[in-house]
DNA sequence: AAAAAAC
């Protein structure tokens, strides 16, 4: 291949291409705002630059052109008989008779339509021609709509005037304690069943009713919560307190910090939500700044902390934000305006609100972190950190999670004053309802056997090491015929409710995850945990475990072990506290079979249930833009778009191909 | 080392 002396405006300038969205951490919004801004003004000046090379090609003699005329042998150019460039003798240019450019006699750009057209004439125009004296809409000197000065639509103002409908406060019914049944909350706790019988309404009824009588013996009560929370609680048949509660709740009610280590699914979210709410009951809550926060790793802990809370916080006229990613921001800082008592937050989207100003810390008298040694990881740590400095020092805090480790250890040591700790189990796997298999098999092996365990009735979790292997492996196993979904970070928050959603309710029975499903969530009834590439480590085995066998439930995890992870899984397997020898296994071992019951993958191809009824005619034929999916390269998959090496993480991007050293 | 968490 001959080389081209391609014009690239990029290296003729001398600049390398620099990406448009440069991140770092330590830049605030503001801040990458205004590089954004210079950015575009040099874009612009750059092209500009480029002008005179326009061209480049046609201006040069060719004999300048180098290479590109050893592309052909020149002597078969000559000897070509006929049509030599400057032999032809018809359509020579220059003796083309009509229009010379400048003759034509009309339509002369400045002449036409001046006539009777009532048009105006472009320079004609009355207004504003020198864009710097148009007199108003300068960027400062607007004199209304200052964000926080907006008079109309205050939320707390509007409606004041002459319209007849009730004033927020001022509404006469449904003192909100009193309803009997039917309480927002109450549907939205209970979203799993649907349908109202006649029976549940009367059962809650009477129960409501019946608020007043608590059982003698209830522990919750023991413990010294309100009357409101026990009786809420006891609604739900939440009547005696889990060892973690029981020993958190009494020295998180008497304001000390609390450090609590507890298995997954011990019962923590209660173990820290109680405490927190009673301690918000009653006081009051300034504008944006709330007296309460819960910080939790991923956006699904948070939803799931917050569904869990709402009913309880309702009774205790605690008001409670989700702050998380992937949601509008609109609705949270307008709750956070309104003020809110008790937010429940994923670290960067709250870092954001601050920055912004929609939130302010300064208040928080009580925060609590949730699974902290997960929001300990590298690169985790500055953000929450960073939000726990902003929290004023005398504030309650509560921390929990499986281990503590050294950046755990940290953060306790910085953040909590004289900590109580309570450890309820060792941090080893200790269900006994939990059986563990590791499974050493072949590398070609892997895909059969995995669309195999997966086939099982009931639900099962398979974890992959990576977002990109998550989609692979639940795409494999649809070809297979199993029903899978994929469930990971690089997927929109509407993919991710969406899948998690179909894997409760039972129309996806397998869920392909990467482990930002192995920490906390609760899905009832995962019967089986298949580890299709081991964890790295064995607080993730054990995270990942805890999936199943949950409340006291049966369940299996099968680990599948290549030859060369064979080691370290032992090594691991120990550390976890795991008792399981490896077995070598091929596809349609008895032992598989044993462990799915029998069933078979079909074999033939499935695909995904439809999320949702489809809306058609949105706004008279148009789709939003969302024609494809939004499950695509470049759209959704916020780290996906376009080529080269995908990235992982939410760190600054790095140009050079490189990865950052720690 | 990957994944998670902000537009």
């Amino acid at each position: 291949m001959t080389q081209h002396h391609q014009f690239d405006p990029e290296s003729a300038d001398g600049r390398a291409k620099k990406p448009r969205h440069k991140k770092h951490q330590n830049q605030s919004y503001g801040e990458r705002l205004a590089a954004d801004q210079t950015y575009d003004a040099r874009n612009t000046a750059r092209s500009e630059d480029r002008k005179p090379v326009k061209g480049y090609r046609s201006e040069q003699p060719r004999a300048d052109r180098g290479q590109r005329s050893d592309e052909r042998p020149r002597t078969e150019r000559t000897e070509r008989p006929q049509y030599n460039r400057d032999d032809r003798s018809r359509y020579n240019r220059d003796d083309r008779p009509q229009y010379n450019r400048d003759d034509r006699p009309q339509f002369n750009r400045d002449d036409r339509s001046q006539g009777d057209r009532p048009r105006f004439n472009r320079d004609d125009r009355p207004q504003y021609g020198n864009r710097n004296d148009r007199p108003q809409y300068n960027r400062d000197e607007r004199p209304q709509f200052n964000r926080d000065e907006r008079a109309p639509y205050r939320r707390d103002d509007r409606s004041q005037g002459d319209r007849p409908r009730f004033n927020r406060d001022d509404r006469p019914q449904f003192n909100r304690d009193e309803r009997p049944r039917f309480e927002r909350s109450e549907k939205s706790y209970r979203k799993d069943e649907r349908v109202y019988s006649n029976d549940r309404r009367d059962a809650q009824v009477e129960q409501a009713v019946d608020l007043g009588t608590v059982a003698e013996d209830n522990q919750f009560a023991a413990l010294g919560l309100s009357p409101r929370l026990v009786q809420r609680l006891a609604r739900d048949g939440i009547t005696s307190p889990f060892p973690i509660q029981a020993a958190t709740i009494p020295d998180a009610l008497a304001g000390k910090d609390v450090l609590g280590r507890g298995q997954t699914g011990s019962g923590k979210t209660l173990g820290f939500g109680l405490p927190t709410l009673m301690r918000l009951a009653g006081g009051r809550t300034e504008s944006r700044r709330p007296r309460g926060m819960i910080l939790v790793p991923t956006r699904e802990l948070a939803m799931q902390v917050h569904d869990a809370l709402e009913p309880l916080a309702h009774v205790m006229n605690v008001s409670l934000k989700l702050i998380a990613g992937g949601l509008p921001y609109p609705k949270q800082i307008d709750a956070l305006r309104r003020g809110v008592d008790l937010l429940i937050a994923t670290p960067g989207r709250l870092i954001d609100l601050c920055e912004q100003g929609a939130a302010d810390l300064g208040a928080v008298e009580i925060a609590v972190l949730d699974e902290a040694d997960h929001m300990c990881d590298m690169g985790f740590m500055p953000a929450v950190t960073t939000l726990l400095d902003m929290t004023p020092p005398e504030g309650q805090r509560l921390l929990f999670s499986a281990t503590l480790d050294n950046d755990v250890d940290k953060i306790v040591k910085t953040y909590l004053k004289d900590p109580v700790q309570h450890s309820t189990e060792s941090g080893q796997a200790s269900v006994s309802t939990m059986e563990h298999h590791l499974l050493v098999i072949e590398p070609a092996h892997k895909q059969s056997l995995t669309a195999e365990l997966a086939s099982r009735d009931g639900r099962t979790i398979v974890f992959v090491r990576t977002k990109l292997g998550a989609d692979r492996i639940a795409t494999q196993l649809r070809d297979r015929g199993v029903m899978a979904a994929a469930l990971h970070g690089g997927l929109t928050q509407g993919m991710r409710n969406r899948t998690l959603d179909q894997f409760k309710d039972g129309s996806v029975p397998v869920l392909v995850a990467t482990d930002v499903a192995a920490r906390g969530i609760h899905v009832d009834d995962v019967g089986l945990v298949v580890q299709a590439d081991p964890p790295a480590e064995h607080k993730d085995y054990l995270h990942r475990a805890g999936r199943t066998a949950r409340a006291g439930g049966k369940g299996a995890v099968v680990t599948l072990v290549l030859p060369h992870q064979r080691r370290g899984m032992m090594r691991m397997a120990e550390t976890a506290g795991v008792k399981a020898e490896p077995v070598r296994a091929r596809p349609g071992d008895e032992l598989v079979t044993e462990l799915t019951g029998g069933s078979k993958p079909s074999g033939f191809p499935v695909k995904l249930p439809a999320p949702k009824p489809q809306r058609f005619g949105k706004g008279g034929g148009g789709r939003g833009g969302k024609r494809f999916g939004n499950n695509r390269p470049g759209r959704g998959h916020d780290n996906r778009g376009g080529s080269g090496p995908r990235r992982t993480g939410n760190g600054p991007r790095r140009t050079d191909g490189k990865s950052y050293q720690h």
